[in-house]
DNA sequence: TATTGTTATACTCTATAACTATA
DNA sequence: TATAGTTATAGAGTATAACAATA
């Protein structure tokens, strides 16, 4: 009876996660999907928003490196290149070279970036934000972020593991 | 002063919203580059392993419409095709006519699908739950998927409306 | 006419490796 | 040698429109 116990404690552990990770899933598939829409008067998908909205963070206003920003991000310096490029050719942002270091580029954004950033795309975010959070509270929020902060320290750690930094 | 305090309000709510959104958008990213490495050893997406755990359900061990599928699944039957080609090209699904609705096709796994899912995948995912899900009680886990579940019908409702259902 | 599913196209994103230029 | 950034390539996913077969 130990056994079969243990066997149906495994599976209720295994649906409800496995419930969890369909939601995450299909909120992840809804977020890009509402998310470019919303903002598709502007050609600016979620992955340049997420750009977009990194350059606008104080720390970042002067410009930052590529690589603290793929990590900042959480994408390869690789893929954020393309990104960069995209949005470069759009003219919202700009590589200056970075005069402590030749082999540094500084991303920051353009005037025409900022502008479409205050203008344009925060009005739009803002409703976005109000109406996919509709019926949350102020608490809501607070616990929700901070049970994403948790599953994201744990994603990190297995991508850290799959990089062979600590492995077995 | 009402109105700099109104403006300092939403200011908390942007920040508080912003920082939601963008774990959330974080943690999309990490599912997909952390689950598909996960199975990696048997060439399977994310978005793959979604229509094949969808396969398994009881309700649709039968055979499943594409339409049906892509409804639960969150996505446009255009692109569900594509998934489904590369998966019925690896001989996990197949395809037969419903003998109701000569339009209509019924998908479900092969028996090499079955079993790649319950002899090599659903040890794997375990795994990967317990280790994304690491630090989390089944109370939280609860909670989780309660506020998941409240943004995914937020999320609907906003793609619903894009769509001119619901039109103001 | 409407619906089911498929095909076609164009683009973005992702993973990976290889390259350059600096350090 | 190592690091910062770029370029190149192949594959997967996505949005959208158009199409064939069936209802």
């Amino acid at each position: 009876m130990v056994a079969k116990d243990a066997g149906e404690a495994r599976d209720l552990s295994w649906g409800l996660s496995n419930r969890l990770f369909f939601k995450l899933y299909q909120c992840a598939n809804m977020l890009h999907k509402t998310g470019t829409r919303a903002l598709e008067d502007y050609s600016i998908t979620t992955q340049q928003w997420a750009v977009l909205g990194a350059l606008t963070r104080p720390a970042f206003e002067k410009g930052v490196a590529v690589n603290d920003l793929a990590a900042f991000l959480l994408v390869t310096r690789q893929n954020l290149a393309g990104v960069l490029q995209r949005l470069e050719t759009m003219n919202y942002v700009e590589r200056t070279v970075d005069s402590n270091d030749n082999r540094s580029r500084l991303i920051r954004l353009t005037i025409k970036g900022r502008s479409l950033w205050d203008a344009n795309m925060r009005p739009v975010i803002a409703d976005y934000y109000r109406e996919a959070l509709s019926g949350f509270s102020t608490e809501d929020k607070i616990h929700l972020v901070h049970y994403l902060d948790k599953m994201l320290r744990n994603f990190n750690n297995l991508d850290s593991e799959a990089h062979g930094e600590g492995g077995a």
